[in-house]
DNA sequence: ACGGCTGATACT
DNA sequence: TAGTATCAG
């Protein structure tokens, strides 16, 4: 898993800073009256006094520690304060603690690349920096040196004679005369300054391990604390490391480190030294074979990624023992909640930093009551991600169907009453992934006129068709459409379904070879109808299964079935007529007026397996961090000022839908890929 | 199955 | 690819 890399210079300067207690001082900037008291924040305080997640280095001295329950820590320590993480929707929140870290990365950012390794830790390479400081100051850094940089650690340094600092003030100015070294003092001295410019507009402290890769830059910034920092010079990697018990590491602290324990007899990182590089390999495969090897000399050559921001946002909830959700309509109430809480997040990230997410996934873990199969894991379900809340409610709850249907297993019973519950879900989340940047700037624009020009393939044009399909399909997000509302646990056998999948609905056996792209897609050759029917027909089906097996159905909405009215809607956005299920219209470059800013998104982004993503991606990683967060912050929602460059030499209707995207969180990107829809699901199964 | 919630990454 | 597993804090 881990992935070996050569270093790229042995004389990168990589700083890893890491927040002291982060959601404590957090906490504690909120309440000033906090500070200087021993501190915990705390979650769930209704049971054993709550989780402690983060605990204050006062109410530490008192032995208080992380993953302790409120009652434990106050037996400790009687006088501790604990604070509660907000609760949203019945759930934590972490929002403030993720704003605040933006708020540090922020600042973070202006010297180097600048990676967000988590909520509350930074990589940097501040190799640039420490370089120009250096060729800046032929003549030593006496000047820059300050009291508050003098505090740094200098690992290996001996500190025999004279006190410390003097020490230290003489290894910044000598750094026996290796270059190496000499830039190490220079990235110290950029990160005592980062330190304290996030002390000044943040209020809050961190600490900081600076060397020459990634490594060794996390393994010491969290050697003194808080509010301290650490060097790793060349020459004292060795003696570091040596004694470093191996479950330290960072990667080792789980299954792999006790494998090198109890299977070679591995207990410090100098233990690994004497094994070859190659036995390392037979044994744990090349990439890790290698890893090892290198890291136990300090090797690593990983990157600091210029990456601000998160790759994927979740929202998740455990239910553990009798908490167990136990029927599909509370199941279905905290889906709810989770998707609202994601739903907001994925909004604002739109907002603040123009990204779409493109992938919705759920996960949950179960247990069956009364099996033996008990053992099996709920399996993880994705689709394609449309946004409002409404919308991802309705796929994930879809998605969780799927999942447990399968979970269940075929041999499920239909007795209906009998066995309620078969199942019982303990963790619920959603989270949405593949988060692109909204394409902007000449660039990509000029591509994507470039592309419209030349690219009428047909393979294209079925992705547009799909597009309004699924679009409008569950267009019911406009209220239009239907919302399953569902309740008691059985779920049908599927045998059941294989069956009723023959009566004509769906395409024999022998055509289901075809039956799954034409679902995604009109067939163009032969004008076959479809897509939309049977999407809608499969969720009826599903909606009617549920309903027929289960002890109560609600309804809290208007209408299960389509109404005139919003079949008319569906046909308009679909093109498609809902009697006979055919094309209504050609979906010629001229005509099509629906989905515009997918094929937007399709033609710059997805269809472009090479030059054109690659391009845009470079675009933003050339940008310094800072370009990209300024950037970020300085988009500020209103749709006049999006940009107008860019978006002025979009094509009309793909102006009026960037101007939708971003101000109405309703109204959003009706955006499926082709083959990852929900639908796929509920399609009959290939071979049987 | 009370160590919750969130995130990254690599393997298949 | 989608889905799984591992790791971290």
């Amino acid at each position: 898993m881990p992935v070996a890399k050569p270093e790229s210079s042995d004389a990168r300067v990589i700083a890893h800073i890491d927040m002291d207690c982060f959601y404590v001082q957090v906490e504690q900037r909120k309440q000033p009256n906090l500070r200087g008291q021993p501190t915990a924040v705390v979650q769930y305080n209704s049971w054993k006094g709550g989780g402690l997640i983060a605990v204050g280095y006062e109410a530490r001295k008192f032995g208080v520690k992380r993953s302790m329950r409120g009652d434990e820590a106050k037996k400790i320590c009687p006088e501790i304060r604990l604070v509660q993480v907000p609760v949203a929707r019945g759930k934590a929140d972490l929002s403030v603690y993720r704003n605040a870290g933006s708020e540090v990365i922020s600042i973070l950012s202006g010297k180097g690349r600048c990676e967000r390794a988590s909520i509350d830790e930074v990589y940097l390479d501040l190799t640039e920096a420490a370089e120009t400081m250096l060729t800046e100051h032929p003549n030593g850094i006496l000047d820059l040196i300050n009291e508050e940089a003098i505090k740094s650690h200098v690992l290996g340094l001996h500190l025999d004679d004279h006190n410390a600092r003097d020490c230290v003030r003489e290894w910044f100015l000598m750094n026996n005369g290796d270059h190496r070294d000499k830039l190490l003092a220079c990235g110290a001295l950029i990160v005592t300054e980062l330190r304290l410019e996030v002390l000044k507009q943040t209020e809050f402290t961190c600490s900081a391990g600076i060397a020459h890769n990634k490594m060794l830059a996390k393994l010491t910034s969290g050697m003194h604390k808080p509010a301290q920092q650490t060097i790793v010079p060349f020459s004292s990697v060795k003696k570091f490391l040596e004694p470093l018990p191996i479950k330290k590491m960072k990667q080792l602290g789980g299954k792999l480190g006790t494998s090198l324990e109890t299977e070679l007899g591995v207990n410090t990182v100098g233990d690994l030294l004497q094994f070859s590089e190659e036995s390392l390999q037979e044994r744990y495969g090349r990439n890790t074979g290698t890893w090892l090897w290198n890291i136990a000399r300090g090797i690593c050559g990983e990157e600091v990624e210029g990456r601000l921001l998160p790759k994927s946002h979740g929202s998740g909830k455990t239910f553990p023992g009798r908490q167990a959700l136990k029927t599909l309509p509370s199941v279905q109430k905290w889906l709810n909640e989770l998707c609202e809480e994601l739903s907001e997040r994925l909004q604002s990230d739109l907002e603040q930093n123009k990204r779409i997410a493109h992938t919705l996934t759920l996960h949950a873990s179960a247990y069956k009551l009364n099996d033996s199969e008990s053992l099996k894991k709920f399996p993880s379900k994705s689709c394609a991600l449309r946004y409002g809340s409404t919308k991802i409610q309705e796929d994930s709850f879809s998605l969780f169907h799927a999942g447990l249907r399968e979970y269940i297993g075929v041999y499920n019973v239909k007795t209906k009453g009998s066995n309620q519950h078969e199942w019982a879900i303990t963790g619920l989340s959603v989270s949405a992934s593949k988060i692109v940047e909204i394409p902007s700037g000449t660039n990509s624009i000029t591509k994507y006129f470039h592309n419209k020009d030349q690219s009428g393939t047909a393979r294209k044009e079925s992705d547009y068709v799909f597009t309004n399909d699924a679009a409008s399909s569950s267009s019911s997000g406009h209220g239009s459409f239907k919302q399953l509302h569902l309740a008691g646990p059985e779920i049908a056998p599927c045998e059941d379904e294989a069956k009723t999948q023959q009566d004509g609905l769906y395409p024999r056996e022998n055509e289901t070879e075809v039956s799954k792209d034409s679902v995604f897609g009109t067939n163009f050759a032969d004008n076959q109808p479809l897509s939309f029917f049977q999407m809608k027909e499969q969720k009826e089906r599903l909606e009617e299964e549920i309903l027929s097996s289960s002890s109560l159905g609600v309804q809290s909405w208007v209408g299960s079935k389509p109404t005139q009215s919003n079949m008319e809607f569906v046909e308009e956005v679909s093109g498609l007529d809902m009697k006979s299920g055919k094309q209504k219209r050609k979906f010629d470059s001229e005509k099509r007026t629906t989905p515009s800013i997918l094929r937007f998104f399709h033609s710059n982004v997805e269809a472009s397996s090479s030059s054109d993503v690659q391009a845009t991606t470079d675009e933003c990683k050339c940008d310094s961090g800072e370009d990209v967060l300024r950037r970020s912050n300085s988009w500020n929602y209103k749709s006049d000022e999006i940009d107008p460059v860019v978006l002025n030499e979009l094509p009309p209707e793909i102006q009026a839908e960037v101007r939708a995207l971003l101000l109405q969180p309703q109204n959003q990107a009706k955006t499926v890929k082709r083959g990852s829809s929900i639908v796929h699901y509920f399609l009959p199964k290939k071979n049987s």
